[in-house]
DNA sequence: GTAGTCCGATTGTCCGGACAAACGCATTGA
DNA sequence: TCAATGCGTTTGTCCGGACAATCGGACTAC
């Protein structure tokens, strides 16, 4: 059987993209079922009256995604692998949200305060200066889910308490024109204090899951510091890695 | 100044691998100092003797590794991130190791079960087939780190007792000519129960880092499937990650 | 003075072609 | 029988060129 393709030349988008979008469609409907060949490049260009370096390009970009393998004097493959979501930066709210669960942020903390040594190290500012803090609780059905405690350079970002529990931070940002690069993480784990406790509805020494943040724009500038705190039977973090060869 | 570039025609190394590399270590070394442009691609083409579209993929690697940003209308520039390493899969041998510590590993179990259900699902084969099992001690410094359980699909590997106390299980798969992939990860975070914290050396209830995770290799196909707890005073996840535009 | 327009610079997209390298398979040879 | 060789297939690398889209700054008009 024949998988339908067709791009449209006198659209904005580019070839490259209409077509990985068809394929990656087609993968994710079952359309082309995992290990099975996808056809030369050189026939699947002249069938779509495209040269083969767009082709190459549009296969390229879901090689790139974990969807398909290349092997030389073999051919391109489908990988059958169960889960294909790619690693994301993934924000709390955009999660829980994904999940159906309808989440509801209460701001406790809006205000400006002064850069303590390991905000101003986070966030590449002199010790002292002034950055924001913002501090937050999530729930999600009514239950606390997550304390939130953030720190963001000054002068970046208007930060409306309304709108801050209306949608998600990284939401704001993107909608201030700052376009996310990276992040860098990390992840532990340790027994709640007494404060944290009661803030999360849960027994003192409890466990509890930990994050550390700093998120970088596409220049490389920090633009956000992020200490949070989850309550481990209400969230894990879930993602796929590739690795690159 | 004019960063010293050239390339060598008679090696086999790609051209544009080459140059992505030497671009690589000036940046590393500071010699492109975050924020300076690149120098557009014709003139830095036509400087190397190579094509336009050869540094173009020299520069898009880059690109993709979250080294370089590029902006139409004004050029390439170095991004001014603190931290460059891209996430990768890793493994807590290397981990451990490139962090000074030679790990010390004790096999505890290292035999063949007939597979659960949740194994089954996770390693996509029938319940009940024959599955290794090895379950480790690993030790830093003497003291106990963390606990790894793992299934892998029979007829994959010689899971040799000696060799794995030696070295790591993914340098195992690699070295059998095991390509990985991809992974699928969930770190959470629990109560240690009284089995847990004995084998551990800590006290009942205390809180530990879980991970889950089942690895793929190049053709999707799962080669591993373990469920690991970790001390969280002496081990946590930290990890780059990059947001694809 | 300010807003709108134009223009040079630079990356983005696309083409058509050429040869090399690796893989799988059939054939050949010991 | 089994290993080595050869061959077709397919992707990998590389070239040179063309035009479009976007950015930023200079210029112009009001």
């Amino acid at each position: 059987m024949q998988l339908e393709l067709r791009v449209d030349r006198s659209s904005p988008v580019p070839l490259y993209f209409q077509l990985s979008q068809q394929l990656e469609a087609a993968i994710e409907h079952g359309v082309l079922t995992p290990g099975s060949l996808l056809g030369n490049e050189i026939e699947l260009a002249a069938r779509l009256g495209l040269s083969r370096p767009t082709v190459r390009q549009a296969i390229q970009s879901l090689v790139d995604k974990g969807l398909l393998v290349r092997r030389r004097g073999v051919g391109t493959q489908v990988v059958h692998s169960q889960v294909k979501r790619p690693l994301e930066l993934s924000s709390l709210y955009d999660d829980l949200e994904a999940a159906g669960q309808r989440p509801a942020t209460t701001v406790l903390v809006n205000t400006v305060v002064p850069a303590s040594a390991e905000v101003a190290a986070a966030l590449a500012v002199a010790e002292g200066s002034e950055v924001h803090r913002v501090e937050r609780l999530r729930l999600a059905h009514g239950e606390p889910m997550a304390y939130l405690s953030n720190h963001l350079p000054s002068g970046l970002l208007d930060l409306d308490t309304a709108q801050l529990e209306a949608t998600g931070l990284y939401r704001m940002m993107r909608s201030a024109g700052i376009t996310l690069h990276s992040a860098r993480q990390s992840i532990g784990a340790r027994a709640a204090t007494a404060a944290e406790a009661e803030r999360l509805a849960e027994p003192e020494g409890a466990p509890l899951l930990t994050m550390q943040r700093t998120t970088f724009d596409d220049t490389g500038r920090a633009v956000e510091f992020g200490d949070h705190i989850y309550r481990p039977a209400r969230y894990s973090f879930e993602f796929q890695l590739l690795v690159r060869p």
